[in-house]
DNA sequence: TTGACAGTCATACGTTCGTTTGATATCATA
DNA sequence: TATGATATCAAACGAACGTATGACTGTCAA
């Protein structure tokens, strides 16, 4: 909240990442969430050991108890890192004096962009989502805002004739559907197709396909 | 395969369970897999214990090392069971002489058939993606006969003139992307619109939205 | 009646888990 | 130089894990 009013005075868009000079050191705080990182989203939560971390990280067993007092707490902190500045950069691109069909386009790039700074998180979405209970913290935040405010432009457009008719939330879910679907698989798609899920043209397609696909399933002609 | 060929003849599409008759009962076997599949789908499989499971169905601990050997084959037959069933369904509905839209509107239809038949199916899938290593067999081969064969029904409508151009494999996963992703999330959904999200009617609108939304995608114009 | 077999059971094995403990190291401040 | 706060370390704790073992029960053909 207090990003946001900052940035609608500036003009700009919130920073991908605002808190990566002061944070991004490395201390043995941020070794740890590094090297939680890509445990937690290819094993799970219960899936990764506390010693799988630490010594990923190169830090003693104790670390963890230290700096972050339970696994579950790091697990929260790293959620929070990962899920927090998406939310800003949605409700930011909701603003303005632009058509909602554009809004929407902005923010499935701006979703991408962050996905590419964040690959992991597609799988920590979805390994929430899977449990069927309410997702964390982090997690049901960042929904809260994010859901809404597309929602809102959805229906903005449809007010105007330029979306199609239906319910916005379901609008919403769809288009959110393709980046995060898109890139959960992309790895059996880079598979199928002989190609490397890490090259930044096939992220450049990915991303011109999504789009396309969006506009067309919103577009009311 | 052997379904398949004798599918194709009778002129019907596959039953979506064909072993519920003959391994439905209540055997200690059907016991474990019916207890197992709820709790691997919400806790995951590190998330859930042999003895979660064999508590839940009500039978001994040894009970699985007896009829499963292991943790791991267990869940690999259950895995079986669920998506099994999927690929053949979705290749039935991808012959015949019908437009290639429809075709897939079809197919969008049984695949939501399917989830609310199996309905932690998503979640099942969406882990296995998480993991960023290859899904284990069970997915690979549904996912190795199903994608080809809907792209096969994408490419031949572009031929046709009736969908718009771009990668069939994309637009494949485009297309599967709604019912999964909106399966994935209907839970949020629900707590989001106040909505059951067990209620029939709403399983009818999350489907006539997903396909409405599939058929815009990719409709040439 | 007997023997073999499929199935179920309580129990225990060795390992790994998250967390805790107490000692030690580092360093700015008094 | 002393002191207190911050940080790291090896080691250990009890609990929970997947799996293995051997005894027991029922069924059915010989």
């Amino acid at each position: 909240m207090k990003h946001q009013s900052r940035y609608r005075k500036t003009g700009a868009p919130p920073s991908r990442r605002p808190e990566a000079a002061s944070l991004g050191d490395a201390s043995t705080r941020n070794r740890i969430l590094a090297a939680a990182r890509p445990l937690f989203a290819e094993y799970g939560f219960n899936g990764t050991s506390v010693r799988d971390i630490t010594s990923a990280a190169g830090v003693n067993l104790s670390a963890v108890g230290y700096h972050f007092v339970t696994k579950e707490l790091l697990y929260l902190a790293l959620l929070q890192e990962i899920v927090g500045p998406l939310a800003p950069r949605i409700e930011w691109f909701t603003r303005g004096d632009v058509a909602p069909l554009d809004k929407i386009e902005r923010i499935v790039r701006a979703v991408f962009d962050h996905i590419r700074a964040n690959p992991d998180m597609p799988a920590f979405m979805v390994r929430e989502m899977a449990s069927g209970r309410t997702p964390s913290g982090p997690i049901v935040q960042a929904m809260g805002r994010a859901l809404p405010a597309m929602a809102g432009v959805i229906a903005a457009g449809q007010q105007q004739g330029a979306i199609r008719a239906g319910d916005p939330i379901l609008l919403t879910l769809s288009t959110l559907a393709q980046p995060v679907y898109l890139y959960l698989t992309r790895g059996a798609v880079a598979a199928v197709a002989g190609v490397d899920a890490n090259d930044p043209a096939v992220h450049a397609r990915i991303v011109e396909h999504a789009v396309t696909v969006v506009r067309a399933a919103l577009e009311q002609r």
